[in-house]
RNA sequence: GGCCCAUUGGUCAAGUGGUUAAGACAUCGCCCUUUCACGGCGGUAACAGGGGUUCGAAUCCCCUAUGGGUCACCA
């Protein structure tokens, strides 16, 4: 037998935002694709005319060009296979669906939407199945309702005993009573293929190898199995992957608000360490690594990595993940991240040294949007902050004391002419030596009048550093009279 | 409810009959240190429960519990 070369597709419909599921769904078959050499291809699948959303599909690329996820087939960039859209597709379904009601597979159903919503409360709630009403139509009856136009659609027939079994390639042997099959529907009243037939009908004709997916499809996957039985033809690997749930087990939805990847982006989370991140919830790697880039990532998927069970996604780890990635990046390009942040928190109104804060924010930070909330304090002086903060175990030093530390630097740092880092290490260094204090006895009191916080991007030096001489000698004056006044 | 699937620390997870049951995030402690962060060292913490099979089970089988998925003219 010649291997096939493979070819995986995502297979998204345009009704939203791609939420991280999704995303890690088109991340593996990427993966799958490139780790051996095959194809991934974009397919849309918009058989649900009623369910479309505005510029969903532009969402679709958006993300996945940012994601670096690059298909070689798809609607924009065309290919042997295409249109690559279902809704273009539309024509060539029902043919098929005729072949099998030739077949005797399939058949016309002419029930309307009324009779199965009482066939559904007559028996009960739920795990009702269609009763097979239209099945024993005669020919007779059938030509009638469809020359009187009689709405229908087309039912495929499944086997009354006996079940249906495939290997899944992460879940194993999965076996599925026929009892449990109902007559699904393939072409709806409305001409359009139903999912689950142009899925099957697309995947077939586009040469899909590796159908991958959600594992919320394992249990309607004989269906499929049946449906390429009928046809004759050979049946795709299957690969569902385990659901992302987030915290508590719940699976993420955008209905809910849970995260997209856009969201997380907007946030200020690299793209790259996004979907590595992703990448590994519900995939490991068959050494301890943990940061792949997209090219080392096709290069160690498996498939035998993958895990059955659902994964929590966690922020914490995330934003681990991404500091990993800030701190790698080069100064310039993490300036360049990092201005528009510094425009929204204000910054841009003072002359601060923009550059020297990134110095300082590159080391600390987990994503962008924490940056206006650590940088705060430099645009404006937290006016009541609690002076409790001026004792401190550590620094040895107390709320009485630090207003004698406070004049020390003050009187040290007034005569400087050139303000810079190093000048002001100096003078407050100098002061530590004379006073025969500890460093912090000195420093901690400094930064904290300057700052009013617990915690700055930098001590006090490069603090007083980027607020001026003027500015931290004022700030310095101020924090004083309240410590003198309490 | 029927069917399908899953169950290793708070989270991600390695593990495929014999291990002191890895590693990472988080957490805690110590060190370093001008705060925080970084870095270094160390700690707490797991095989859902019960039966088998076996000389030996996290690993195989059964039952129970819990969790999830699915039962549409949605994908």
């Amino acid at each position: 037998m010649k291997e096939k070369r493979v070819r995986t597709r995502y297979a998204p419909s345009p009704t939203g935002s791609m939420h991280i599921g999704n995303l890690r769904s088109a991340l593996y078959e990427y993966l799958i694709a490139k780790s051996q050499g095959g194809d991934f291809i974009l397919r849309i699948e918009d058989t649900d005319q009623s369910r479309l959303v505005e510029g969903a599909i532009e969402k679709i690329y958006d993300t996945l060009k940012l994601a670096g996820i690059q298909h070689d087939e798809g609607p924009d960039v065309g290919g042997d296979y295409g249109p690559y859209v279902q809704s273009q597709r539309k024509d060539l379904y029902l043919p098929y669906a005729l072949e099998l009601v030739e077949k005797k597979q399939a058949y016309y159903c002419f029930c309307d939407k009324e009779r199965l919503e009482e066939l559904r409360k007559s028996q009960g709630h739920e795990g009702v199945k269609y009763d097979r009403h239209c099945l024993s139509l005669s020919d007779e009856e059938i030509k009638a309702n469809l020359e009187a136009k009689v709405p229908f659609v087309i039912r495929q027939k499944m086997p009354q005993e006996g079940s249906v079994t495939y290997e899944d390639a992460v879940f194993g042997t999965i076996t599925v009573p026929c009892s449990e099959l109902e007559d699904q529907i393939l072409i709806k009243s409305d001409g359009f293929p139903t999912y689950n037939f142009a899925n099957v009908i697309d995947d077939h004709l586009m040469k899909i190898t590796h159908v991958v997916r959600g594992s919320e499809y394992v249990s309607s996957t004989p269906k499929y199995i049946l449906l390429y039985e009928a046809f004759g033809w050979d049946v795709p690997v299957f690969v569902h992957l385990p659901l992302i749930t987030k915290e508590g087990g719940r699976k993420m939805s955008k209905r809910e608000g849970d995260a997209s990847f856009m969201d997380l982006v907007e946030k200020g989370y690299l793209p790259e360490a996004i979907v590595n991140y992703v990448a590994l919830l519900g995939w490991s790697p068959r050494d301890n690594r943990e940061i792949f880039s997209l090219q080392e990532l096709a290069e160690a998927f498996d498939i035998s990595g993958i895990s059955k069970s659902p994964s929590v996604f966690d922020m914490e780890k995330l934003n681990w993940m991404n500091r990993e990635y800030i701190r790698k990046l080069d100064m310039d390009s993490f300036h360049a991240k990092a201005l528009p942040w510094y425009e929204k928190a204000g910054l841009y109104e003072t002359n601060i040294d923009l550059s020297k804060v990134s110095k300082l924010l590159i080391e600390r930070v987990e994503y962008f949007e924490q940056i206006p909330e650590m940088v705060d304090f430099l645009i404006k002086m937290p006016e009541d902050y609690d002076l409790n903060m001026f004792a401190h175990k550590k620094m040895k030093t107390t709320v009485e004391n630090s207003v004698g530390f406070l004049e020390e630097s003050l009187k040290a740092l007034e005569p400087i002419e050139d303000w810079n880092v190093q000048t002001i290490e100096q003078a407050l260094m100098d002061t530590v030596q004379r006073l025969g204090v500890k460093n912090g006895q000195i420093l901690w009191p400094v930064r904290t009048a300057i700052s009013g916080k617990q915690s700055t991007p930098g001590g006090a030096f490069e603090i007083a550093d980027l607020l001026g001489k003027e500015e931290t000698l004022s700030r310095m004056r101020i924090s004083l009279i309240r410590l003198k006044n309490l």
